[in-house]
DNA sequence: ACCCAGGCATTGG
DNA sequence: CCAATGCATGGG
C-alpha cells in the first residue's frame, strides 16, 4: 500500500460523485469506502486517507495512473486563486465546492468508448447501457469489472452490442472505432486542435466528443465542451438567468474562463448538481 | 402514452 | 452553408 498524497483541501465523496451520480458505474465500484478499478489487468483500491489517499497494491505504473485518474494533473491552487479574484457566480462556486479535484478518464479508449454512449441519451440510460457493454464484454474481477478492450470489441459482432441497448448506428461507431488504426496514444502530444481533428474525422466522434476528451483523458486546460447540453443549461442559469443559449454563445463566454476553461466546466456542471 | 436527455451522420434544400 | 430527420433507452 502507498499513500499518494493529494494537495488539501480535497473531497474524496465529492470529487467522486461523478462515478456515482447517474448510476453503478461497473469498472468504478465501491466497496467499504474505497474505490476500486481494474488498472493493468490488476484490480486497485483507492481510500481516502489522511492528506490524500491509500492506493494498493504497491506499484508505481498504477500509483501513476492513480494520480491521473484522481485529477492530480489539475493546478487547483491556480485555480481557486484565479476564481476568487473572478466573477462573482464562479468565485462562490468555487468556495462552495472546495475540495472538489475533477477525476480523469486514464484510458483513452475507455474514454471514447464513454462518450459513444452518453450520446444524445440521458447520462442514466449512458451509465445503463454502458454498464450492460462491461458485463458482456468486460472481465470482472473481485469487486470491479475490467473495462472492455479494444481487441475485444473489434472481435465482436455488432448485434451482440446492439442487445446490450446501443442503436445499430453507435454500434458500427463502436466496432469502426475499434477496428480502425487510429493511434489513441498519439494523440498525446498534440495540440488541442489536431486533437480535435483527429477525433472528428472518425465516423460517429465529433465535437462534443473531441471535446470531452481533451477535458476528461488529456486534461487540457483550455478544453470547454460548448456544446454540451448540461453546460449550456448551466451556463444558461447561472449567467443568463435562464434564458436559452445556443452552442456558439456557450462557446464564446468560455473565452472568459481562459486559461481555466476544464476546471471552471467542470465546476459548473457540479454545481447544477450539488444544490 | 408521451417528451426529453451531457450527439451525430445523413439527406435535401 | 443550414434545417429536418432517425436513432434506442431510462426517467418523469
Amino acid at each position: 500500500m502507498a499513500r499518494v498524497e493529494i494537495p488539501q483541501p480535497y473531497d474524496f465523496e465529492l470529487s467522486t460523485e461523478r462515478f456515482r451520480a447517474f448510476g453503478p458505474d461497473l469498472a468504478c465500484r465501491w466497496h467499504e469506502g474505497a474505490l476500486h478499478r481494474v488498472i493493468r489487468g490488476r484490480e486497485i483500491r483507492i481510500a481516502p486517507a489522511e492528506g490524500g489517499v491509500d492506493v494498493e497494491p504497491h506499484d508505481p505504473w498504477i500509483e501513476a495512473e492513480a494520480r491521473v485518474l484522481l485529477g492530480l494533473p489539475f493546478d487547483l491552487d491556480a485555480f481557486a486563486g484565479w476564481a476568487a479574484r473572478g466573477d462573482p457566480v464562479l468565485a462562490a462556486i468555487v468556495a462552495r465546492l472546495r475540495g472538489f479535484r475533477p477525476p480523469l478518464q486514464p484510458d483513452p479508449w475507455e474514454a471514447l468508448v464513454t462518450s459513444i454512449t452518453a450520446q444524445q441519451v440521458s447520462l442514466h440510460a449512458a451509465f445503463a447501457i454502458r454498464g450492460r457493454l462491461v458485463e458482456r464484454f468486460g472481465v470482472l474481477h473481485e469487486h470491479a469489472w475490467a473495462f472492455p478492450t479494444r481487441e475485444r470489441l473489434a472481435a465482436a459482432r455488432e448485434d451482440e452490442i446492439v442487445a446490450g441497448g446501443f442503436s445499430r448506428r453507435k454500434a458500427e461507431y463502436l466496432v469502426d472505432l475499434a477496428r480502425s488504426d487510429l493511434d489513441l496514444d498519439a494523440l498525446t502530444p498534440l495540440s488541442d486542435d489536431e486533437v480535435r481533428e483527429a477525433i472528428t474525422a472518425v465516423r460517429g466522434l465529433g465535437e462534443w466528443t473531441a471535446d470531452w476528451f481533451l477535458a476528461r483523458h488529456l486534461g487540457r486546460p483550455h478544453a470547454w465542451p460548448a456544446g454540451d447540453l448540461a453546460l449550456r443549461k448551466a451556463v444558461s442559469v447561472l449567467y443568463r438567468d435562464g434564458e436559452a443559449l445556443t452552442t456558439e454563445e456557450v462557446r464564446r463566454m468560455g473565452e472568459r474562463f481562459a486559461p481555466f476553461q476544464n476546471l471552471t466546466a467542470h465546476y459548473l456542471l457540479l454545481a447544477g448538481r450539488v444544490p
